[in-house]
DNA sequence: CACCTGTTTGC
DNA sequence: GCAAAC
DNA sequence: GGTG
C-alpha cells in the first residue's frame, strides 16, 4: 500500500527556465527570481502611476497622432470610433519577434478601442512593433524613419489601455538588441503561448488549458545564442542592476517580456480598459493551429460535471490539446507515449532504480539529476550505443556514462543491484504528508518500520497525524473532473461571500492533465484588497457547505508578517458524493496586480 | 567548488 | 533555525 | 549527479 512515490505536480516553475544551471549572484536571485516580486517592482516602477502622463502631454500626443489618421467613410464609423482610445489612428502591426497568439491578441486590443489596423504599411503612420529600431530600419528597408512616423510598442498599448489615455510612446521603448546566453528554443520564441480550447465543463472560464512555451532546455542539449530586443522601461532601467552580468540582464529582460506579455493576454478584458475580469484570452479559432490537428486529442464531452458521482470513478475527460507536440510539457502528456517510443529503456530502467534510491534517500539534486537525464534519455529518439555518445547529452556526464556503459556491456548495473535495507521504509514513510528525509530517518531511527509503528511509538505533528491518517487516499490522483468538481465548489462558495471574487483552478487542472494530484485554486478581487481578507470567510464558509466537505485544515497560512500577498489554505476535502476518496486542497489568494505572475506560477508544468 | 527557486509556516 | 510544503 |  502507497508504494508509489508521487512525483511532485510541479516540479519546474516558469522561472527556473531562464538560464537553467547557470549559478546567478545573489543580488541576481533576490531580484529576479520571484516572478510575484519581480511584477510588483515593474508595476511599481512603471505601471501605478503612468509616467510622463499629465493631461497636457496625453493631450498633445493625442492630437499630433491624430493629425496622422486616415479619412474617416462613413458616419457611422467615426461614431463607433471617435470616442474611443485609439480612434482616428491607424497601425501597421511588425509581428516579427511576436507570437501568432499574442499578435492577434494585440490586433484586438488596438481595433477593440478603435484603432485601425494596415499592416501594408501604406497608410499608417505608426508602427506597432516590437523589434528594436535597427532590425525595424531593416525590415522597412529605409535608412532611417520617414517623417511623421511614429513607433509604438504592443506595451505601450496595454499601458494606454490600462490608464485610459494616450501615453508618451517614449516611455516603453525597445532597445537594440543585447546579446545573451540562454538556453531556450533555438527558435527564440521564448513567449510562444499556446492555447488549447477546452471541452464544456462547469466552470466556463476556469477549464480552459493553457500550455506554456516550448523549450529545449534544462533537457535539451543545446544552449543557444538568443538576441533578443528587451522592452527597455526607461523610467525603471535601473542602471546599477543593468551594469551586472549577462545572465542577468537576459533573465531580468525575458522574465518582463513574459510577464507582461501574461499580462497583455490577460490584464486587458476584451473591451479593453478598466478590465474587472481577470481572464486569460482562450478564444483562439481552431484554425489557429492549422496542419497540426492530426494529433488532436478529443474529448469525450458529455456532460459530466452535472452529474459528478458518475463521472468521477469511470470517465477521465481529457481536454482537447490542439498542436499536441509543439510544447514540452504536452508531449508526454500521459507517460504513455513517451514511454513506448522510449528507445533506450534498458538504460532508462536502470536508471530509475537510482533515482527511487535517491528519492528515499533524499537526495534532492541527486533525484533532480536523474529526472534530466531519465526524460532527455527517453526522448532522444535513438538507441545509445555507448557511454560517450551518451554523454554528449546535456544532463548526463561522466558518472551515468560509466553505469551506461556497464548497462550496455553487461545488461546490468551493480550500482543499481545494492539497495539499502532502509529505502522501502523511508520512502513508505516519506508518503506521510509533513514527513520529509529528516523526520523519516528518525522514525527509522526510533525503531519504526510501519506506519503502525509510527503511530505507535513516534510523535507524529498535527499535520503528520493527518498524512498518517489519509495515507491511502491522499497517494491517490483524482480524475481531473473531480478536480473540477472540487475547485467548482470552492468557487461558488466564494461568490457567495462576494460575487465580484474571482476563482481559478491552476496547476495540473489548468494544465489539462486527465489526473491531478492536488487541487489548486487562487482567488482574487478586482479591487485590489479583498483578496486579503475573503480567506478566513471562504473556509468558514466551506466548512458549512455541504457539496464539499473540508475534513481538516493542515494550516491557514495568514499573512501576518511583511509579505503582504500571499495567503493561502491548504487542507483535506471530500466530495460528499462518489467515493468519497480524500483530496488535498489548496487555496491561495492572489493580488489583482499580480495575477499575472500568478497564473504562470501557478499553471506550473510537468516536463520532467 | 558553488549552485541547483524562493518564501512561508509549524514546531 | 530546521524541516517541509507549495 | 551535472554544469560552469
Ligand atoms: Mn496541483
Amino acid at each position: 500500500m502507497g508504494k508509489r512515490r508521487s512525483s511532485p505536480d510541479t516540479l519546474i516553475d516558469a522561472h527556473v527556465r531562464f538560464s537553467p544551471g547557470q549559478p546567478k549572484t545573489k543580488h541576481a536571485k533576490k531580484d529576479l527570481s520571484n516572478a510575484k516580486n519581480a511584477v510588483s517592482l515593474l508595476r511599481l516602477d512603471s505601471g501605478s502611476t503612468p509616467p510622463l502622463a499629465s493631461e497636457q502631454t496625453d493631450y498633445q500626443h493625442a492630437e499630433a497622432l491624430k493629425t496622422t489618421s486616415p479619412k474617416r467613410t462613413s458616419h457611422e464609423s467615426l461614431t463607433n470610433t471617435r470616442n474611443k482610445l485609439f480612434g482616428g489612428l491607424c497601425a501597421s502591426l511588425i509581428s516579427e519577434n511576436i507570437s501568432r497568439v499574442r499578435a492577434k491578441i494585440i490586433r484586438r486590443l488596438w481595433t477593440s478601442n478603435g484603432g485601425t489596423l494596415d499592416d501594408t504599411a501604406q497608410t499608417a503612420k505608426l508602427i506597432l512593433s516590437e523589434v528594436s529600431p535597427s532590425r525595424l530600419r531593416q525590415i522597412l528597408d529605409v535608412q532611417q524613419l520617414p517623417e511623421g512616423v511614429q513607433v509604438i510598442y504592443p506595451d505601450w498599448v496595454s499601458r494606454c489601455i490600462a490608464s485610459n489615455a494616450l501615453l508618451d510612446p517614449t516611455i516603453c521603448q525597445v532597445s537594440d538588441p543585447v546579446e545573451v546566453d540562454c538556453a531556450v528554443a533555438s527558435d527564440g520564441t521564448l513567449t510562444d503561448i499556446e492555447i488549447g480550447d477546452h471541452g464544456s465543463e462547469t466552470a466556463s472560464d476556469s477549464t480552459e488549458v493553457l500550455e506554456l512555451e516550448r523549450v529545449s532546455g534544462p533537457l535539451g542539449s543545446d544552449t543557444t545564442h538568443l538576441v533578443t530586443s528587451a522592452p527597455a522601461f526607461t523610467e525603471n532601467m535601473d542602471t546599477s542592476r543593468k551594469a551586472e552580468t549577462t545572465s542577468e540582464v537576459s533573465a531580468d529582460s525575458l522574465l518582463s517580456r513574459i510577464i507582461h506579455e501574461e499580462q497583455d493576454r490577460t490584464r486587458l478584458s476584451v473591451d479593453g480598459a478598466n478590465a474587472d475580469r481577470f481572464e486569460s484570452d482562450f478564444d483562439v479559432e481552431s484554425d489557429e493551429f492549422d496542419g497540426i490537428d492530426d494529433e488532436v486529442i478529443e474529448i469525450d464531452d458529455d456532460a459530466t460535471a452535472t452529474k459528478p458521482e458518475d463521472s468521477l470513478t469511470k470517465g477521465v475527460d481529457q481536454p482537447k490539446i490542439r498542436s499536441q507536440g509543439r510544447f514540452l510539457c504536452m508531449q508526454e502528456n500521459g507517460r504513455k507515449d513517451i514511454d513506448m517510443n522510449n528507445k533506450n529503456a534498458q538504460i532508462t530502467d536502470v536508471l530509475e532504480v537510482l533515482l527511487r534510491r535517491s528519492e528515499a534517500e533524499g537526495e534532492h539534486f541527486r533525484v533532480l539529476s536523474y529526472r534530466r537525464a531519465i526524460q532527455t534519455l527517453k526522448r532522444h529518439g535513438k538507441t545509445i550505443e555507448s557511454g560517450s555518445e551518451a554523454r554528449k547529452i546535456f544532463g548526463i556526464g561522466g558518472k551515468m556514462a560509466d553505469i551506461i556503459d556497464e548497462v550496455i556491456e553487461t545488461g546490468r548495473s551493480r550500482k543499481a543491484e545494492t539497495v539499502p535495507e532502509s529505502q522501502a521504509v523511508l520512502a513508505l514513510f516519506q508518503g506521510v504528508h509533513g514527513c520529509g528525509i529528516k523526520v523519516a530517518r528518525s522514525w527509522y531511527a526510533q525503531g519504526c518500520r510501519t506506519l503502525d509503528d509510527v503511530r505507535a511509538k513516534a510523535r507524529p505533528t498535527h499535520n503528520q497525524l493527518l498524512g498518517l491518517q489519509f495515507y491511502d487516499d491522499l497517494q491517490q490522483k483524482m480524475p481531473r473532473n473531480e478536480a473540477g468538481a472540487i475547485g467548482e465548489c470552492v468557487i461558488q462558495t466564494c461568490r457567495s461571500i462576494d460575487s465580484k471574487s474571482q476563482c481559478t483552478i491552476m496547476g495540473s487542472y489548468r494544465r489539462g492533465r486527465p489526473m491531478c494530484g492536488d487541487v489548486d485554486v487562487i482567488v482574487t478581487h478586482p479591487d485590489g484588497r479583498s483578496h486579503q481578507t475573503i480567506l478566513p470567510a471562504l473556509i468558514a464558509r466551506l466548512k458549512e457547505s455541504s457539496s464539499l466537505l473540508l475534513i481538516a485544515d493542515l494550516h491557514l497560512h495568514s499573512s501576518s508578517s511583511g509579505y503582504d500577498s500571499a495567503t493561502s489554505y491548504m487542507g483535506i476535502c471530500r466530495l460528499p458524493e462518489g467515493a468519497g476518496i480524500h483530496r488535498r486542497l489548496d487555496i491561495w489568494t492572489v493580488p489583482w496586480d499580480e495575477m499575472g505572475a500568478a497564473f504562470l506560477h501557478w499553471t506550473g508544468n510537468d516536463i520532467l
